[in-house]
DNA sequence: AAGTGGTCTAGACCACCGT
DNA sequence: CGGTGGTCTAGACCACTTC
């Protein structure tokens, strides 16, 4: 051998220990199942608490386990595919356990990135529209809606009280435009204190970023930053009159 | 000694850290920038190295840093947008450096998962192509693309040499085949050790894992299981005639 | 060889949940 | 209250890149 290096590269504990409980999920433990806890594992394996917990935390990042505090370690089902698809009546939403939920509606500053892509000056207040989504029970996603007021002139006589009701007239205003298009991009996160709120997540937990412009003939009327699970979630595009797998079906497959 | 009256409020000391890090990246700093090292770092500030990492791990995730084993921490360029459209011309792809560019071809046996969508026994060997996509130079996602040999019949008898070149040929074929929709769907996962090496990240990096099913009329002609890296490309979706920017209008915003 | 980020340890205390 | 995961420390050594 000499100066030739190891054949079996040193692989980290940490990715091992991970290798070894992913089989261990698969084929000892059912969905739901309450794993022992950190300490105990880690003795058991023979490292320390932070080395363990490493592993844990790349598996939760795949969706494979959900950690709570003062609770413990569970299997988790599952991701759940989620339509952000070219949704034609993305505004009404139906009743569904799909829906978005209205939850508050504010007159504020957009973020500057956001204020780039209105076109308009980053000084002046926008409609800020909060929404919820859920999906069987859990909430998946949290968004923040940016509607100029230039958008919906009809609006800004009207003046209603702040909170569900008025997010709902902007909404309503919104989807009587006639859009255009919308132009989508994905990319990773951590979520910021309000929304891993919503979405019952510690801070910092890494979440998906669906960005959504939204366009009518005279150019951006709305630009919504909506922020999922990225644990739980599995976002699914609806292309080209491909089908689009339901909720129902789903279910029938878990099952 | 313990802990010292960080004020009143409860809020992590990395947390604190990633704000206040991240703020001094916008104002004081360059992209492409080095940053001191970890051991400085975290004495300036008066935390363990371990806190200091959380934090630069947190703005690593969320695309503003770059760190590289034996070299340093640098400032990260924003995120480059790929876009994952509803391609047409997706098997050919351009000369640019937008292109995927194939790799290898072999024969193996696909995941159960994978076999699950193609309908096929999950014993029955398959075509596996392997792309890499780069922009601007720099390799971006890689992607497994499994092909039961009964979608492309013609090529059974032909047994081209292995590599690119058979790459191509299979392509090619699927390309005839005339596809009628696909089907796309994107998670969080972390890279495997060859994925990881193609795109020049260490093993468990965060990726976006883009799953694609290809449709003919007769049902699921292929699936491609590509993984982005998640720290540097932002993907984007074009939806019903929305404007895909290019390219080039990307670097002129840039500069 | 020197310097960087990556891994690992063995503790400690804290915030939160259930009982 | 006891038990859980979450945060934090002060070290140590390793793998890698660069000079």
């Amino acid at each position: 051998m000499g100066t030739t290096q190891l054949e079996s590269v040193q692989e980290p504990k940490y990715w091992h220990l991970k290798t070894v409980l992913s089989e261990a999920l698969d084929s000892d433990f059912a969905v739901g199942e309450i794993l022992p806890n950190e300490r105990d594992l880690a003795a058991r394996f023979g490292v320390a608490r932070a080395t363990l917990r490493q592993a844990l935390e790349q598996l939760e990042l795949e969706g494979r386990l959900q950690r709570r505090r003062g609770v413990g370690t569970t299997v988790a089902p599952p991701r759940v595919g989620v339509a952000v698809s070219t949704g034609r009546r993305e505004w009404t939403g139906g009743v569904g356990g799909e829906a978005w939920q209205p939850v508050d509606c504010t007159m504020d500053r957009a973020p500057a990135a956001v204020a780039a892509m209105l076109g308009t000056d980053s000084t002046e207040p926008v409609h800020v529209v909060r929404r919820i989504r859920a999906t069987h029970g859990q909430a998946v996603a949290a968004e923040l809606l940016y509607i100029p007021a230039s958008s919906v002139p009809e609006l800004s006589a009207i003046d209603a009280p702040a909170g569900a009701v008025r997010a709902r007239s902007v909404l309503r205003e919104l989807h009587r435009l006639g859009l255009e298009g919308q132009d989508r991009s994905v990319e990773l996160g951590s979520a910021r204190a309000d929304d891993a709120k919503e979405l019952d997540r510690l801070p910092g937990a890494p979440v998906l970023v669906v960005t959504t412009r939204y366009f009518t003939a005279d150019g951006t009327a709305a630009v919504s930053v909506a922020t999922y699970r990225a644990d739980t979630c599995r976002l699914t595009f609806g292309d080209s009159g491909a089908l689009e797998i339901s909720e129902e079906e789903q279910d029938r497959q878990a099952s």
